[in-house]
DNA sequence: CGTAAACTTGAGAAGGGTCAATTTGCGTGG
DNA sequence: CCACGCAAATTGACCCTTCTCAAGTTTACG
């Protein structure tokens, strides 16, 4: 084993840890500098093109991730084909299915993605003695949790048009957190194409397509080409997003 | 403070406990038994009759629960009345939202319910002083994720036929968890009536009538009543659920 | 600038919803 | 124990939303 330069002052915050958004709102964030300085030696970055595979559905669950960018689906495929989008997930969510060997979802890359990897053992090492670290993957589960049967009342209960409506209230509710809603318009490239607009809302790729046409026409968003989107007014979408909280 | 019989031998597992499941395969496994009697201290038991609410949706929430029989539905409630039931959950599952104060989920006696209750402090200082417990209380989230996803494919993607197939299959699978599939008939009593398996499927009430009375003219299930249930095959049910892993 | 993928649009079909009328099941009280 | 009455479930007829199939059109990219 090759001695680093960080290991002189363990205290140190590794390098490739400095910038990254993990470290404050991921999961690194309850980890002491030692921990980090233990899991970044066995981190890698990698980038998914947009379609491609991150994690295989049924097979052995060898690593986690951390997601640097870009957006994340989670998939479900049916042995006849069909297709239905489980998850989305952000930058700076987790990645992989703890405590598990293998899961019957895939994770692609819907845009290009970059991930920090690290092995299985690492993590369960690390929370093993870090409870906090546990707390903090708990917590995510408890948001995923949350957000799954947001969906499923969205999947279950709502039209075509206000599916539609709710991925895009979803979407532009993801670019900027922070911001209290309706101060003003926001502007935003879609991550997902219409293919998967309708997996993600048990929809085909005409209902969606259509369903968008109409909220342009409606003046509820605006199109440049077709990804990007301005939303004049997120009360206006909000509203024909039918939520149900009044 | 009074003092107990227990107090003097903590080591000595409460009288409230020693017959609840939830000791062994539920949340309180973790509990050492000073734990045990520290939180029994504090619980208090609850009958619920079918259709009473255990919890409000955005209510403070106060208390969480174990589940020692029946089932409980999870509900959401649409501005104007449609609803969906988000999730089920069976003895001896952990009920309520962990470190939150409030959720837009509200949580339904689907049969008659008994529940063993505490304080939210109560289990928030239990698990502090216990990693054990929030990491059994984190599998229990991840479990539900698993089942929250499992659903979402089957609002999506899944025809009505396969929707109540899935149903039943579910229900089924729960009555003997350890039964391997398919050794003869297996019988059991329906815990929702149409109107709520409409609600978790997305459906209408005719809908799931009609299409339990096509998977009773084809053989896949008998009935007795309205509510008991016979599947000969349970091979036959899951094909006709569509389940995907093949 | 050409080509393939992505997206839109249209027409017709079908699955599931809506409305309405029965029928069945079941607890209660006579 | 039976009859009543109500809630739950079934069934039928019709309608509407969404799907399917089939062109077109636009966009993105080499």
């Amino acid at each position: 084993m090759s001695s680093k330069r960080l290991d002189v002052h363990n205290s140190t915050i590794p390098q490739v840890c400095v910038a990254c958004e993990a470290r404050h709102r991921g999961v690194c964030g309850t980890l002491n500098p030692s921990q980090l300085v233990k899991l970044s030696k066995t981190t890698s970055k990698h980038i998914f093109a947009a379609d491609e595979e991150l994690i295989p559905a049924g097979g052995e669950i060898r690593h986690y991730s951390n997601i640097l960018s870009g957006v994340v689906k989670l998939t479900r495929l049916m042995a006849d084909g069909r297709q239905q989008i489980v998850g989305l997930q952000f930058a700076p969510d987790f990645l992989g299915r703890p405590f598990r060997s293998s899961s019957d979802i895939s994770a692609e890359a819907a845009t290009e993605v970059q991930v920090c990897s690290f092995p299985r053992a690492t993590l369960e090492e690390l929370v093993r003695e870090s409870p906090e670290l546990e707390h903090m993957l708990h917590q995510q589960a408890l948001k995923e949790l949350d957000e799954a049967r947001e969906w499923i009342l969205t999947l279950g209960r709502k039209t075509a048009a206000e599916k539609v409506a709710s991925f895009l209230y979803l979407i532009a509710s993801h670019i900027d957190p922070e911001r209290s809603i309706d101060v003003g318009p926001i502007q935003f490239e879609l991550p997902l194409k219409r293919a998967d607009i309708a997996d993600f809302l048990g929809l085909t790729i005409e209902t969606v397509s259509r369903q968008i046409t109409k909220l342009r026409k409606s003046g509820i968003i605006e199109l440049e080409g077709t990804r990007i989107v301005t939303v004049p007014s997120m009360t206006v979408l909000q509203r024909a997003s039918a939520a149900d909280i009044i």
